[in-house]
DNA sequence: TAATTAGATTTGGTTTACCAATTAATTGGT
DNA sequence: ACCAATTAATTGGTAAACCAAATCTAATTA
């Protein structure tokens, strides 16, 4: 079993434009999911009480209603707050230790760490494909098929073909059964698919040396074969993300060049 | 390696009371996501291309700016959209076979197929425990010793613990070093928390079995031993999604019976 | 006294109005 | 005819206003 990635250092790869930029403020709802997290972890907010009326809530934290609503959409996302129609909104019946831990995890949560992105991205297609290779239906077989023509067609052409390779292993999420772990790659794909054309990630020659990969892999699904399946999309995979990391590595020197 | 939950067949566990709740309407904007949606696969909406103003599209759907402000808010998270403030609000460069894929996916993400949650959970989980292992600093190691006695104190006490044993993993997921996969276990933790203490998962029996459990794979993590760690972890769940399947049997039963 | 019910109040849901920043258009000068 | 500067219109950001459902209160009745 491959599994490469495990151990790779955590390159800091963010350009000084792109620092600055990070150091934006952070919205308004986030400011609020702060304070709201003061009033748990201090206690005043026990849980499963009901929260101070949305009106109240922005009178006080001196804001209009709409971000305190804002706010509490997003920790309702999370599962730490239900609201109930014309009754209130209630704190969920977690302690407060994991309230704390989950929350500072909303207010962080980006996408922007590129290189946490194509680990996370790494791992959750791994298991999306193990799933696909069990549970893979005729259907799924065709829309890999199509996907991997249309992959194949757009290279051949000599055209960028980074969104048609998505596609196919948007596929293999769907194949998965799994509406979790699709969903999280779903969530993913965007910003994978900006970080790697912005950085140019791909070169004439690894789309032609993916069509293959893609090949094996669909091969391993039809198959029915778990481990091959894993072992292909590994390898693709890791191909990818040495390129990419080249790609890190030139842009840092790039953008560290005095100008 | 254990991967035991593979084949798993879904079962549906949804009460009759919960398939109807179920039933409810789509939110305001959802519905709005999906006219969204319409007018880029249609092709009127290209990509790259600048939505008409939220003023526009809300007269156009027949409802508040709030609701096109709040499908937007869900899209750009998405990655779909980028609004630009007093610009506008532009369409991603994804072609539309790719936005296709996604939109669907955004209105359709919940996170109430339970075993679809234990499974992503399971993997997620398993690639954390693998960093982990891998990156863990003294101060992790700290955080989980803690954690691991707040979880005894309270078995021990006869208490229920599965907020302690869920801050156990959270503390892996953070020694993980991967902010994307922390983020998506956090996300699932508080559901998870609900469906296991609903349905009761937990005996008193399991709380004591656990221990030894946690104990080993904090082990591994100290050795920084990732096969162990895999294997201790991955035996704990399939322990636990045992327990729980039986339960939701019971469950199923129980729901099924007539009233 | 206890249960009930009509009304007032408070709630989140929804829409509208206002604001500052941006962009487009127009004007005046060259 | 072209360009710069000023103005007008449009944008998303923000706050406030209105609505109907849910809740609470208290008077009323059995």
């Amino acid at each position: 079993m491959v599994y490469q990635l495990i151990g790779k250092p955590n390159i800091c790869m963010k350009s000084f434009i792109e620092t600055i930029k990070s150091i934006e403020v952070e919205s308004p709802a986030d400011k609020i999911i702060g304070q709201l997290k003061q009033l748990i972890t201090s206690g005043q907010l026990q849980p499963g009480d009901r929260l101070p009326a949305e009106r109240v809530l922005a009178e006080k934290f001196g804001v209009g209603r709409s971000y305190v609503r804002e706010a509490i959409l997003k920790l309702e996302f999370y599962g730490l707050l239900k609201t109930n129609p014309q009754s209130g909104t209630y704190v969920s019946g977690l302690s407060i230790k994991v309230m704390d831990s989950i929350i500072t995890d909303v207010i962080k949560f980006n996408k922007d760490d590129f290189n946490a992105l194509l680990e996370a991205r790494y791992y959750l297609e791994l298991d999306a494909v193990k799933l696909a290779a069990e549970r893979r239906t005729e259907q799924d077989l065709e829309n890999l098929r199509e996907a991997l023509l249309d992959y194949e067609n757009k290279i051949n052409n000599g055209q960028d073909a980074v969104e048609e390779d998505m596609l196919f292993h948007i596929k293999i999420a769907k194949a998965s059964k799994n509406s979790v772990i699709e969903s999280m790659i779903l969530i993913l794909i965007p910003d994978l698919i900006k970080n790697i054309v912005e950085n140019k990630i791909c070169g004439e020659n690894r789309g032609k040396l993916a069509i293959p990969e893609h090949r094996s892999i669909l091969k391993a699904i039809e198959e029915r074969d778990i481990d091959a399946a894993e072992n292909a999309l590994a390898a693709h995979l890791n191909d990818m993300f040495q390129i990419s990391q080249a790609g890190y590595n030139a842009q840092k020197i790039i953008n560290s060049a005095p100008n």
